[in-house]
DNA sequence: AACCAGGACGTGA
DNA sequence: TCACGTCATGGT
């Protein structure tokens, strides 16, 4: 089946506009952006980013960046176990910036559980697909985020901006639910991580300027990269 | 004052 | 399967 080419030139075009974005930030690596593709070496760093994935669901980074400095302090974004055996009332007042903070305690509980017992058979291997998703709290797009950035999978991670822009663009022929977009952008790009991870980060950066304000998409520079039929 | 934010889950048709 | 309500704080 042939590749088509669109998917990589709009990934092109959007690396030359904002340049690299080096995803996924983390707080225990002094500074967020550190423009450091490497896949994390350290198991705090992939539980940091677990924990992130939970916390941003529906939310701004910038409420989750005050939710995990707050957990930090606590001591619990480098020991699981603290944050499991804490009361979620401590937790809760920690993450409240970050909204939905009843649901997101129970959630950062379950993950917790898991990796520890994950993490202590498996240490570096990467959890399977179906095992996060198993999980409750954590949807297709936090699964893919933790297996991408975390564990260095190369799976495309969907989000609700990248069905916005491409859709704007035309991309699509037809409404597609997340698996089909995510086969649709594997199918058409080459199967690298470092190729996700800026991809979707771009995808984020770019949709912030151009498509949280109706009408969405209206200015945005790749408007003309589709032909219409 | 409404709308949006790097979603996921429960429910009823 | 899918459309819709719920979860909750903080920005603009």
């Amino acid at each position: 089946m042939k590749r088509n080419h669109l998917y990589q030139l709009i990934f092109d075009r959007m690396l030359q506009l904002y340049g690299p974005q080096g995803w996924w930030p983390l707080i225990s690596k002094g500074g967020y952006h550190c423009g450091d593709y490497t896949v994390p070496d350290h198991w705090q760093q992939r539980f940091e980013i677990g924990v992130g994935a939970i916390l941003t669901q529906n939310t701004s980074w910038k409420q989750v960046e005050k939710a995990l400095v707050a957990l930090h302090q606590l001591q619990m974004l480098n020991h699981p176990q603290t944050l499991l055996d804490a009361d979620c009332q401590i937790i809760e007042t920690a993450i409240k910036s970050a909204g939905y903070f009843r649901q997101k305690c129970k959630k950062l509980k379950i993950f917790s559980d898991f990796f520890l017992q994950h993490h202590r058979h498996i240490p570096s291997l990467s959890p399977r697909r179906e095992e996060l998703l198993s999980l409750w709290g954590i949807g297709p797009e936090t699964a893919d985020s933790i297996l991408l950035y975390a564990y260095g999978v190369p799976i495309f991670v969907i989000d609700a901006y990248t069905k916005r822009i491409f859709t704007f663009l035309g991309m699509y022929k037809e409404a597609l639910g997340y698996n089909q977009q995510q086969e649709l952008f594997m199918n058409n790009l080459k199967s690298e991580t470092i190729l996700y991870q800026e991809y979707h980060a771009l995808i984020v950066l770019h949709a912030k300027k151009y498509y949280s304000v109706k009408p969405y998409g209206s200015e945005c520079p790749l408007r003309d990269m589709v032909q219409q039929l």
